[in-house]
DNA sequence: AGTGGCTCCTGAGCGC
DNA sequence: TGCGCTCAGGAGCCAC
């Protein structure tokens, strides 16, 4: 499921594969997929407009069109954005395919949870979901304390506080499990509970986790691919998420699954306090 | 403001 | 082989 550094990593692929190229044509094989503005027809929006740049914020991808527009994509669960350099076939999870004056870009989506969406460029920040989203984690202006503040507003637990992305945005269940996991803390705790050092040491976690997420090019642990096709590596370096019952790489004890905030949550009874 | 439940979806994995 | 069940989950929404 793609997360801050499986969204980078297509970004990355994406704009080197597309950027400057131009649309020909858009062909929509499930509208719900493709959401225009207003009741404007979606694909002569985009038909006919140049491909200008790329951005990322949380989870979201923005592609900007020399027309005033950005398709804003939320991949959810399944969603993926290939490209092409020759002809191919659709497949029945194939959404939404762009024809560029060089290849292809196809949208695909098995559950049908993802999205593109046409904005003006101008207004994108002011969407709903984007400008609720909290700070960029690696940002340079993200600071400890910037953690520390937005936390100490929370009354949750710590692990449904790191998946509000109007606390932090990016992290997703594999991100934040790991992320608790490497500074020690259990899921379960409530935010309030968290002494100083410990936020620090989860700062340090959450930042260190993301990089190495984006360097190994993002985690399939399933269906992740980037605009290439390929798969990330970072599932190699996973020490608790999708792996209950199995034996901790730390210590060896049995790590624990649990929901936590609705989601399957894993951790270490031992290394985690 | 918090949690829990529901919704959107399909495929994988399981028991029988 | 195949049926029916459960599970996976990001985010928006609603009720409490």
């Amino acid at each position: 499921m793609p997360e801050l550094p499986e969204v980078e990593s297509i970004k990355l692929t994406l704009a080197k594969n597309t950027l400057g190229k131009k649309i020909l044509d858009a062909e929509i094989f499930w509208p719900p997929a493709a959401v225009s503005i207003a009741d404007l027809d979606f694909a002569e929006l985009v038909k006919d407009r140049v491909i200008e740049n790329f951005d990322r914020r949380g989870k979201y991808l923005l592609i900007g069109l020399n027309n005033g527009i950005t398709m804003i994509v939320h991949f959810r669960m399944t969603g993926r954005l290939i490209y092409y350099p020759e002809k191919q076939p659709v497949d029945k999870h194939t959404h939404v395919v762009f024809y560029l004056d060089e290849g292809e870009m196809h949208y695909s989506d098995i559950r049908k949870f993802g999205r593109i969406q046409l904005v003006p460029t101008q207004k994108a920040s002011d969407i709903s979901s984007l400008a609720k989203l909290g700070p960029e984690p690696l940002d340079e202006c993200f600071a400890f304390d910037t953690l520390g503040q937005r936390l100490a507003k929370k009354k949750s637990s710590i692990k449904a506080a790191l998946l509000d992305q109007a606390v932090i945005a990016g992290l997703g269940n594999i991100y934040a499990d790991e992320a608790l996991f490497r500074a020690g803390i259990l899921p379960g705790r409530n935010t309030q509970s968290l002494k100083v050092s410990e936020i620090i040491l989860l700062y340090n976690s959450i930042c260190e986790v993301l990089t190495e997420g984006i360097n190994a090019r993002g985690t399939s642990f399933r269906d992740y691919r980037d605009a290439d096709g390929n798969r990330g590596s970072f599932q190699e370096n996973l020490m608790v998420y999708g792996r209950g019952g199995m034996e901790c790489k730390e210590c060896g004890s049995l790590l624990q699954r649990e929901k936590i905030a609705g989601r399957t949550t894993v951790y270490c009874s031992q290394c985690q306090k």
